[in-house]
DNA sequence: ATAGAATTTGAACAATGGTTCAAATGTCGT
DNA sequence: ACGACATTTGAACCATTGTTCAAATTCTAT
């Protein structure tokens, strides 16, 4: 209680490592098994553990898989800034977070699926997760607004478009396969080519449309 | 086990439009509770009947599930053989497909999210799930090939370009709400000029629009 | 009206899965 | 080596949930 200052800070560290293993075990099985289909039981085992361990880290099921969303949303979040600094125009800037966040979902963080279950999550967790899965989306909608002010995109709804192109994105894990022909970043180059050119004026005048 | 003419075939009749109301019980409280979180107990409610009854009409809870994942895909195969038999180009025949795909997904079949979630099931249904799902992709992917090979799109990945489309589409359950400023079929709009724009090479006229 | 079938009820069973906790074990500084 | 604290164990508890079934009720045809 009164010595915290190297002692508890290591061992808060080696917790802290711990954690971050059996989120990662945690969303290995997910992946594997579904979200709902696994158990604590299943994570335990995936580690060599005891399924009471397990609640040494964390509280309850529900903290878990929220920690693991917040995880996959912070990758998200930093991905989208590093794109937001590139000094390229919006159509380089969007293309780049479409591969990139590809790569994320399904190579770097895989088993982040878990953050297209918000629904599993009670009041408790569930705004928080809202609030940094808005803000994500609210980054991609602004590369798509400066897009279009720039002129480098058309008159599109930006809240529709950044919709759409996010729910192609995050689709990718129901089907992407570690060992499937394609890498993620050729999937990502290919997702590129089509949502960003479905975004560009190409030559000159289309779709007015309304 | 004689009597088999008119009035067995009444008692069918109503027992498979009870059947029916029960799938759309089931996909209603699916939708608003999510998938895993709703019980027997909880689609027994919603129709104001007993637990126990559902089994007389399914025989697990897993059954109940694949009729509605069955029925979603036979109302997609049956808009995308309309789609086909159009006699319009491949763009206008992906654009109406695209359109079609949402409308039924949130307004004519709400519910059919469930679609979405094929791992629920175990190995009796899901090779009978799968197939129909992979009949629509392919499809899907069909229209795409005509249009490379008539010039009308790119000369893209037609496997890739379809799971970015169908993504794109699947992914509208996710948000789209009834009360929303925008129609199934205005988003659906919005969706076919990103998509079909994102595979037409350009040059000039393009989007007719319906 | 009555038999026979279809349908519904009500309550219970069994298994699963999240959770708790006291005791055992390990770790680290002194 | 000792004590304090972190970590792990093992087993149990308890609520939920899918499921079953015999009895009660409703419906329909004769």
């Amino acid at each position: 209680m009164v010595q915290m200052s190297s002692e508890n800070a290591k061992q808060t560290l080696h917790a802290a490592g711990r954690k971050r293993e059996i989120l990662a075990a945690a969303s290995r099985v997910f992946r594997r098994k579904g979200l709902h289909a696994t158990g604590m039981r299943d994570i335990a085992t995936e580690l060599g553990m005891h399924v009471g361990n397990l609640y040494y880290y964390f509280r309850n099921k529900e903290e878990l898989l929220a920690f693991c969303q917040e995880d996959a949303l912070a990758g998200l979040r930093a991905l989208v800034e590093a794109a937001r600094t590139l000094d390229v125009g919006a159509d380089q800037r969007l293309r780049y977070l479409i591969i990139g966040h590809i790569e994320l979902l399904n190579e770097i963080m895989p088993g982040s699926l878990a953050h297209l279950e918000v629904e599993a999550l009670s009041e408790t967790w569930q705004p928080k997760i809202i609030k940094l899965r808005d803000d994500y989306e609210y980054a991609v909608r602004r590369i798509i607004v400066e897009g279009v002010e720039t002129g480098v995109f058309r008159k599109v709804d930006p809240g529709t478009a950044t919709l759409a192109i996010l729910g192609a994105l995050n689709w990718t894990v129901k089907w992407f396969r570690k060992d499937g022909e394609k890498t993620a970043a050729e999937i990502g180059s290919e997702f590129a080519d089509l949502l960003v050119g479905g975004l560009t004026l190409s030559s000159e005048s289309e779709c007015q449309v309304h």
